[in-house]
DNA sequence: TTGTAAGCGTTATCAC
DNA sequence: GTGATAACGCTTACAA
């Protein structure tokens, strides 16, 4: 059985000196003469303390806990985010709680819900795609937690968000292939309601208008993001559009779908149809020829939004969202680069 | 300014009743009569009552989360996990903090003393490779905090896990390239001290004695878990054994940059040589040709580790250990299959 | 430099 | 059925 637990008082017991005067020794108050503070660690050792933590919490208010909403932890991704936050935050001595939304509504209100029980420090959230309102999100900060989003955010909320510039990812991904010869390039689309979807298409627009290029909007075809789908969609594209030279794909998935389409149907990527996707998933990197990409720097968006929190909760002057965004990196491989 | 927080006193003054009725009005305790108890439901709303978790784990002791202790989120072997044993926790409840190892025994024990200070319910753990001995692991069990290994474990402490049979599932991929008429199958080796490339090494031994064919030392190649490890072995094998037929690896990123290499030698997979990897990494799927592989069904691998952990605070019976062995398998792809 | 005392928001054990 | 009260383990004015 487990036996009672030793507590500050415990140790003041030990050492004749009162629970108030151990808590300042172990906090390292500098009221308390070295003496005291080496006799309580001491005991502290001896007596096999390990601090409560939720008792403090209750005391002051202060958890050490953040939470992280997500999706889905088993997408590369938001693991790759989640490994970001969880380095700094561990780093400043908070934990972190990891909740799934799987894009639904009902579960990230329950996990917003429970977070609040918790008493977390903090939120930071990639909105699920499936959320249509946010009054559960308006809860956080009427309870004074801040809250933070990534990735996927209510623009309307007056809150700090990590992103990165859809626009300018998808702009030069269509620059790309232009640079590379092509004139014909179809665009997959992803969701139509989404704003970050919109973007990529507003960046996929705007190249080819600066480069003089007819913006011909039956190229551009909605796709959901997964190989099959890409797979569907590239008879339609080849059928519709034999003169097509170049893809650009709002998802890596779908690229991936419809590279392999292609090769089965006996065309040269990038010699025919040069291919670039979005989002430099793991896999891009494997598939023959290697898939061109656009990194999104996950891993450091992991860490600013963590970097915001940790600022937003040290800083005292009143708060004034910060909305930082990330530049996409082109990554350039085999099946978008043509010899010269 | 966020305001005063409503606590179960507020709720009680408004009703004229005191804080323990509310209490177990809240707490659905049959004793309350059913007016009292609408009263008390109606007043929660009526004043936005949010339940404060800290002050009642305080009191009882739980705290309704659970600590997970993972080598990096962004691998997708843990991230599947991860997604697996938050599902189930939270169908239960319980919230799942996530720390980080970096397969290091510094983190390990700093993350270990972090959630024992966080209180939690439970640690859910796969031990980090650097970790040479275990008496932070030790201390959970003391604290009388359920301990549950997943994946890598320390086999000499009682307590439940839940692993993949390695064995197995080496067996089975040896015995099917040997199916596939493989008769001189190279095994790429991962760490020489873990215990589960330990048995990788038993399975693919074990399939080629079964099968009657001389177990020859020189075939098994020491590599690491990367692509360019693999690349870089391929040259030594050729040189070595140009006899060979078939290769087994333990790892699906040596086994990727193994067929990426052999195809620029101009060897026909699986015609020539045949691969199965193991782990069925997502990008196994989408490597030309595909990659056959193991898979270790690490989204159950979560759930069950979740479900054992559930079963194992429920139970008031004497705590005994459970091992919960998984049977991997075989995804069979392109890179092992030959025309029949 | 240390002690005293109050309190964080719950829940549990008595009573009545 | 409900109330009164103590307690969980810690921190923090305020005193001394």
């Amino acid at each position: 059985m487990a036996k009672a637990r030793t507590t500050i008082h415990d140790i003041a017991k030990e050492l004749h000196i009162t629970a108030a005067t151990v808590s300042r020794a172990l906090n390292g108050n500098q009221a308390i003469s070295a003496r005291t503070r080496q006799a309580v660690a001491d005991a502290a050792v001896r007596l096999q303390y390990k601090p409560n933590q939720i008792a403090a919490s209750l005391r002051t208010g202060k958890t050490f806990t953040v939470g992280v909403l997500v999706p889905a932890a088993d997408r590369s991704f938001f693991g790759s985010i989640i490994r970001g936050i969880e380095e700094v935050l561990a780093a400043a001595h908070y934990s972190v709680i990891v909740a799934q939304t799987h894009e639904g509504q009902q579960a990230e209100e329950r996990a917003v819900e429970t977070l609040l029980r918790l008493q977390v420090d903090g939120i930071l959230a990639s909105v699920a795609k499936g959320s249509a309102e946010f009054h559960y999100f308006e809860k956080v900060r009427q309870a004074g937690v801040p809250l933070l989003f990534f990735d996927n955010v209510w623009r309307s909320m007056p809150v700090s968000s990590v992103v990165i510039d859809d626009y300018l990812g998808a702009y030069r991904a269509t620059e790309h292939l232009i640079e590379q010869g092509c004139r014909r390039i179809v665009h997959l689309w992803g969701h139509r309601t989404s704003y970050l979807y919109q973007e990529r298409l507003r960046g996929y627009k705007a190249a080819l208008a600066d480069a003089g290029i007819r913006v011909d909007d039956t190229l551009v075809y909605e796709c959901k993001s997964d190989p099959a789908a890409g797979q569907r969609i590239t008879a339609d594209i080849l059928a519709q559009h034999p003169d097509v030279d170049g893809i650009f794909s709002s998802s890596d998935f779908a690229a991936v779908g419809v590279l392999q389409s292609l090769q089965a149907a006996g065309i040269d990527v990038p010699g025919q149809i040069a291919i670039i996707g979005f989002a430099n998933e793991p896999f891009t990197q494997f598939v023959t020829p290697a898939l061109s990409t656009v990194d999104q720097h996950t891993h450091t968006m992991g860490q600013i939004a963590a970097e915001l929190f940790l600022e937003e909760i040290q800083a005292n002057k009143p708060f004034t969202p910060h909305v930082r965004i990330l530049e996409p990196d082109l990554v350039l491989r085999g099946s978008s680069l043509r010899k010269a």
